[in-house]
This record gives C-alpha cells, structure tokens and sequence, in this order.
DNA sequence: GTGAAAGCGCTAACAC
DNA sequence: GTGTTAGCGCTTTCAC
C-alpha cells in the first residue's frame, strides 16, 4: 500500500504539502502541484479513508434507519439512499430498526463511533429527544422529529384523490381502511379522506387494519359479509388494498362492477394483481433521492432551501375501478 | 470522548495493559484487570473503532454486493445478513450493482480502503478473477466463483417437485418459462423441469422469458394464442408467474380449471394474488443468515465445514393449482 | 506482568 | 508557499 509519505518522496516535497494539496486546503505552488500529480499517478496513491477519518473524526459513511428492508416500502427508498449517495462518494450502511427505540439508539451509537456522517430515518417510535441530541446530520422521513430537522414526506392528503375516483366513479358506501393509529402518514391519509368524503353525499365506514396482507383481507372479509351495501374501498396501503381485492373474491364481490377498490402506496405488486390494482402512487424513490441529497447538503454545510419536502403522488388507474365518468 | 488514555490514568495503568486486558491479548494481573474493569465502568469508555482499524487493518464492517435490492428477492437477503450480522457485531454496507462489473469492482476498491471485513455476493456477472484476487473474506450465493470461495445456493434441483405438481394433477401439454441463460440458477431450475418431464409422458415448450412482469406477461400472452391446448405453464420466477396468471386472465383461461400455474421463489406476493400462487418456495432469509455465518467464521478464521451450502426448497400450493390427485 | 515508545496514515498548527 | 511536528486513539513490539 502507498502512502502520502510514498508520494511526498517521489514528488520531493512534504506530506503536508501532499495533503494541502489533495484537499486543497492551503496554497500550493503550481510546480509542487504538478510533481504530487505525477507522483500521485505512477504510484497509484490513493488515500486511506481511516486514517483521514481518525483525525478529522468525520467519515463518508451515511446510516440508513428504517424499520424492515422487508416490507415493500423500503427498498426502492434503499436504492435511491444508494445511487444518490455513490454519486457523492458515500457508503450506506443498512439499519433495520423494527421500530425498536434500543435498537435505533444502538445503531446511532456504534456508528457515531465510526464517525458516520449523517443518518437517514424513518420510524415512528423513535424518542424525538434522543435524535435531536445525536448531534450529527439528520434527515427524516415521513415524520417530524423536530423543527430543525429536514423532513421529506409524500403529500399523504393526495388521499383526496383516491377518494374523488371512487366517488366520481358512482361509489355511495365507501369503506375506509385506515392505518395504524400512531402512524403519521397514515393520519394525514386519513384526513384527506375524511375532506374528500365530506364534501360528497356519500355514506361511508373507517375500519383500522394494519398494514399487512392477511389480517386486512381478514377484517375486509367480515366487513362486507356484514355491509353487503359497500361499493367502493379506499385502503390506506397496496397491501391492505390487496387484501381487501383478495376478500372481495371470496365473498364473492366483482370488482370493479359490484365493488371499486383503490390503494395508497403504488407498490409494484399492484400491477400483478388481477385486475391490477388502482391506486395513489408515491414516488418513493424520489423521496429517497431527495432525503439522501438533503442530508448530504447538511453534512457538507451547504445551504438547505427549505426543512419540508412533499413529494407529490399520482393517481394511477388500473382494473380495480370502473371507467371513469367524465 | 474518553480515551483508552483516560482509562489508563483513572486504572493507575499504562494504556498498554488496558488494550491488553479489553483485547485480552497477553498476561494481565488480576488487580490490573480489575481496576481497568471499574475504570472503564466509570468512565464509560467504548474503545474507538476507527484508531483500531488504522493499525489492525481490519474493521467490522462487511459489504453486501447485489443486483438491486429493488428486486422481491434481495430484501429478505438483506434482512437476514444484517440480523446475523447484527448479533455478531457487524454493521453492513449495501451495494447495488446493477451487475455491473465496473461498480462490483469500485465497491470493492472503496471498501478496502477501510479495511471492509468481508463481502457477501450475489451477482452473475462479475468476473471470478478480480473477485479470486480480492484477498478479503467472500462467499457468494447463488453462484460458484471458485473452489476456494464457499457458495450458499437454493436447491434448485426442486424445480422437480414443481413440475411433478402440474404433472400429478393432469397436466399433459406444459410450458416452461426458462429464466435468462447465463443465469445458473435458471439453468438450475431448468434442468430439474427436464428431469422431471423426460420420465413422463407430457408434452412440453420450453420459452425463454426475463424474470420481469409484464414482459413475462407479453409473452406467454402470444404463447397461449398459438397453443390454446397449453394446460399448465411452470415459472422459473414468481414474478414470471405472476405475468403468466395475468396473461390467462387476458386470453380467457381459467385458473386452475384450464391451466394450472406454478412459479418459482416464494416471494410474498405470491399470496396476494388471485387466485394464490403455487410455486416452489425458497428459504432465502436462510440463505442469507448462512452465507453471514459462513462468511463470519471465514473473517474470524474460524474453520468452516464445508464450501457449498444448499439449502431446500418447498412446494407451496395455493389456488393456482387444482386439488392434488392423491 | 507491565510500561515506554514506535507507528498505523493522515491532517493541521505553526514556524519559516 | 512549504516543511516540521504534534497529534487522532489505538495496538504491539521490546525491554525491564
């Protein structure tokens, strides 16, 4: 391995020189410039990471926090956490927190000992106080940790929209799959319902159902058995969504002619359900992309336009709801 | 920040006892240990990863190398590794390569600057040489590298079971949906539907179609056009499958009753859909758990049984398939 | 058993 | 503009 010390002999200067120059701090002669180069090059120097870390006790090491690279949320958030920062020169380490308060803690603190640069969370039962005393660059998403910290979110009350398709689509008796109660986006998804459904004549009934296939084709199943007057389904994720798809097949609903169904997510898994899923698409990856470049402003000190992000979302139209009416 | 200085003073020891006794390298008095012991209590000193990269050259971090974590297969992956990894007190970097060779080597170049432990990787293109003269800690999934490099791979061969499934319940005109060609998996599960076929008396196709949805779904579209008398289509991928089910539905054909339909992974969406999809399931959150045990023995220089791990695979039926025949 | 001291590879005062 | 030097926090000879 070659060392700055390798290139300052070469180049006939001194290792300060070297680094001056490699980090352009400090002024460097143009000849002392062009010997480090040519040294830099034969001998293939490339600086070593540790060391530089050691003593500026900073790292290009970013922390990805989030509950379960499992659930289908995350990864395309994952990768834009990663394309965005390859393109700056960082490396993500990968934090799967399951909501867990001690694990997040742990990970923010094995890595603060490795000089992470900044970290990028979301979670919803994180203490606010602990992340706003990591005294490291911090983004968020989808949630308000505090006023300082940059927040990037899906504008959740695009539920509105999902909301209008199904009404402007005849839909009188509306079911609302709402989400876990302590889940931010899943709040602001419900009050864009509830703006929507107010403004209409319609009749409509909230259930709570988590965000997991099974148990919301479940409670779906029970509902319509019991509700046969329901007509449309508006679930505040795909996967709910697709679990109230798969429940209308059993008791035996048609979707869309009996039965419109939209989510909230715009998961891959919509398109190959049959008849694919309706639903309000967020652009995760922009989400991701946009949280990365923010955090990476911070750890370099650049100036940040704004602490809120929204990022749009779309309505997409598939199969599980009628041709429109316009 | 306490260091292992402060330590040392509080402990009324030099700093090399104190390094000695926490890496218990060397003899260490009783008494030395103990006063070490309540002055690393008191002070609450953690010993410093970065300083002790620098001059061990070793760090906990290991890398894990795939095609896109975007792809239904690789989050569980990723999962497991990180969990394992977790337990064993290794913080894992993720890196999407698109199997681009160019990128899987820059993660490589990068990560040994900082003394990266070991790599985990997935990926078909890379060129075995370049990972041969890493001189880091590798295992590889899914694919043989060399003979010194430990493999962890699905069996496969189980594409057996999901052939005799279709071929059990009537089945007598199939269609395989071969996976990409310079995949070895796909070649893999190819060979297990040949074996399988040849001792029958069915007809079969074979098409070779990516593991993408709506391509997938273009063509078997075509195919069942110009073969109506098509009665079962086995997939080498759940996601093909997927595209499979939803062309039947397009053409007209019955799920099961005129075609049955049997894919390959196991993926969680596999359930969501209707009617639910049979396929050969693979058990990738313990590949990934063994490929992170395998590599942290190798890192620890620890002995390792054996180079190549196979874990089963398991026939899941669900409503893509008629009752069996039994 | 233990401590002094060198050194991992780099950065950053500070003096020239 | 440039070099000397003192660390960053730790491990590891080597002598006692």
């Amino acid at each position: 391995m070659t060392t700055i010390k390798d290139v300052a002999k070469k180049a006939g200067v001194s290792v300060a020189t070297v680094s001056r120059f490699l980090n352009d701090s400090g002024y460097v002669s143009l000849e002392a410039a062009k010997a480090v180069t040519s040294a830099v090059e034969e001998l293939k120097y490339e600086s070593n990471p540790v060391a530089r870390s050691l003593n500026t006790k900073k790292s290009n090491l970013v922390g990805l926090i989030l509950p379960d690279i499992t659930n289908p949320f995350f990864p395309e958030l994952a990768r834009a956490v990663e394309d965005v920062g390859l393109t700056y020169g960082y490396t993500v380490v990968l934090c799967n927190s399951d909501e867990d308060p001690e694990k997040e803690k742990n990970y923010i603190e094995t890595l603060k000992k490795k000089y992470i640069a900044g970290f990028i969370v979301t979670s919803n039962q994180l203490d606010a106080p602990h992340y706003a005393n990591a005294k490291v660059p911090i983004v968020a998403l989808d949630r308000t940790i505090n006023e300082k910290i940059p927040i990037v979110s899906s504008n959740n009350a695009g539920a509105i929209m999902g909301t209008n398709a199904l009404l402007e689509r005849g839909c009188r008796n509306i079911l609302f799959l709402r989400g876990p109660e302590k889940l931010n986006p899943a709040n602001d998804r419900y009050e864009g319902f509830l703006e929507a459904i107010r403004n209409s004549d319609a009749h409509y009934q909230v259930v709570t159902c988590p965000f997991h296939f099974a148990d919301s084709q479940k409670i779906v199943e029970n509902v319509l058995k019991d509700h046969p007057q329901i007509d449309g389904i508006f679930a505040s994720s795909d996967v709910s969504a697709a679990g109230a798809l798969k429940a209308a097949g059993i008791v035996g609903k048609h979707v869309p002619d009996e039965l419109q169904i939209v989510g909230f997510d715009g998961v891959a898994m919509g398109e190959m359900l049959s008849p694919g899923l309706t639903t309000v698409a967020q652009d995760v990856y922009k989400m991701g992309a946009i949280a990365a470049r923010v955090l990476i402003k911070r750890i370099e000190n650049k100036e940040i336009e704004q602490n809120f992000y929204e990022v749009p979302v779309k309505l997409v139209i598939r199969g599980t709801t009628r041709e429109g009416m316009e």
